[in-house]
DNA sequence: CAGTGTAGTTGATGGAAATCAAGAAGTCCT
DNA sequence: AGGACTTCTTGATTTCCATCAACTACACTG
């Protein structure tokens, strides 16, 4: 199958009301490529030169300084990442590496460049993917500088909550040391974190949450529209807005 | 004078490469506006019709969540900001508060998103803007998530010294309080980062601080180019890359 | 000039999270 | 099944930072 016949692909925000013709122009010379479980994909200070699309498996951007690392955000289909870095041809400022094994289409730079200048609406498209990329981060600033972990735990429960429609019952979607590190604490931590959340009606066993005190949690954490994203189908704290877009994919993007 | 005759709007990069026309169009509408100190320009959650060009004074944008605050960064000439939400056509996600009195030219939204439509060259050029400042917060958030106070600090103060040209003194472009909120920190937390800098050679007069042992206090930040941005005049920690730029001013952009 | 207010510093204390260490439960392998 | 490995949990300790409180220096004001 060729890229370019790939729905899902297509069906990117960054391809919403782009021509065909413009669509095969980017995707044409792409390619699709299977990345087994914890390669790194790109080293930070790597020039880049593609887009990447996760089209299956799970993708961690992580920095690192001084030894020590942190975890920006995990991604999970259907998410570009690094477009930021291809925008302006410039060296990437987070390794990529994945969990699992992986399914990556690979869009050339040159192309998204090139044919930026050349469609006014391909340019638009990735200028507002760009922005809700920034969205993205303001949002986890804010979470990071002005919750505490179990604050920062309860709206992630919360959050994936309102992503998986919204039962009393969550299912967490990475192994809990990867989550620890995604929210910024020790796993040590994160399992403290869930013996508080105990006393919220949160009941933990291996990856499935039961939300029992919805209400108890909720003044808990104070979820906030201009921090959370509950928008649909985003698909973790670190994402991009779905403000705009309405269609039917997660979204995100980075470096 | 009317916004199109100041020639630091001209300059900004947001308006490399752009015609007259499409300069014209976009600045026609706009209206430059003077604020009194400790405004309050935009307010978290408010919907967004104006791209802000802040040409005198500063400007610092905030977030808060029950009832605690912090700050993200701080804007000086000439630096735009609230592009993605322009973009976006969406809400506030920060609060901007003039700091100073300031000078700030406003430029219609809608005239900003149509013309992005219209002139593909335009939109490469916000594009490019956005990708600057998605990476600009990258940064930041490795900054504050890698290092501790004092790290930060030390960083700050060499970052700040390369932009002033890099002689051993260096100003401290903020009260101390205000610089405080910028790396995420108490004021009396400052104050010790300041005392235990000291035993780097770090001597403070006021807002003057001298660095005598250069290498000293290198050793200790381990400055980093994925983190902390050397490139040329551009304004603060957590502002936008100027990796491409090499035109003459600072970047930045929010929310 | 006294009087008020704010910025900055310094010290003492408390709380949140990292670290260190050990143990429990589960998985993979032969 | 046994053994090695990993994840997760729990407890004890340390480190870092926020908070509270007191005090200094300096500017502005009546």
């Amino acid at each position: 199958m060729r890229p370019t016949d790939i729905p899902k692909v297509r069906a990117l925000p960054m391809f919403a009301n782009v021509s065909g013709d413009t669509f095969s122009r980017v995707t044409g010379s792409a390619y699709l490529q299977r990345f087994p479980a914890n390669t790194t994909l790109l080293l930070e200070g790597d020039p880049v030169d593609f887009l990447y699309v996760l089209l299956e498996g799970q993708v961690e951007l992580q920095g690192t300084w001084k030894d020590k690392e942190t975890t920006l955000t995990i991604l999970r289909p259907v998410s570009t990442f690094i477009l930021a870095a291809v925008v302006l041809d410039a060296d990437a400022l987070m390794s990529a590496r994945t969990l699992d094994r992986c399914e990556i289409l690979m869009i050339s730079g040159d192309a998204i460049r090139q044919n930026m200048a050349e469609d006014a609406v391909f340019a638009v498209a990735i200028a507002r993917e760009l922005s809700g990329c920034y969205r993205g981060l303001v949002r986890t600033i804010k979470n990071q500088k002005l919750r505490g972990g179990v604050e920062q735990h309860a709206n992630y429960l919360l959050t994936l909550r309102a992503k998986s429609g919204g039962g009393d019952k969550v299912h967490l979607p990475h192994e809990k040391r990867v989550l620890a590190a995604l929210l910024g604490m020790t796993p040590e931590n994160l399992s403290r974190a869930f013996a508080t959340l105990g006393g919220y009606g949160v009941e933990v066993n291996g990856a499935e949450v039961r939300l029992g005190k919805l209400r108890d949690l909720e003044r808990l954490a104070r979820p906030d529209p201009l921090i959370d994203n509950y928008a649909p189908r985003a698909p973790l704290l670190a994402e991009a807005d779905a403000e705009v877009w309405s269609t039917e994919h997660q979204r995100t993007g980075a470096a």
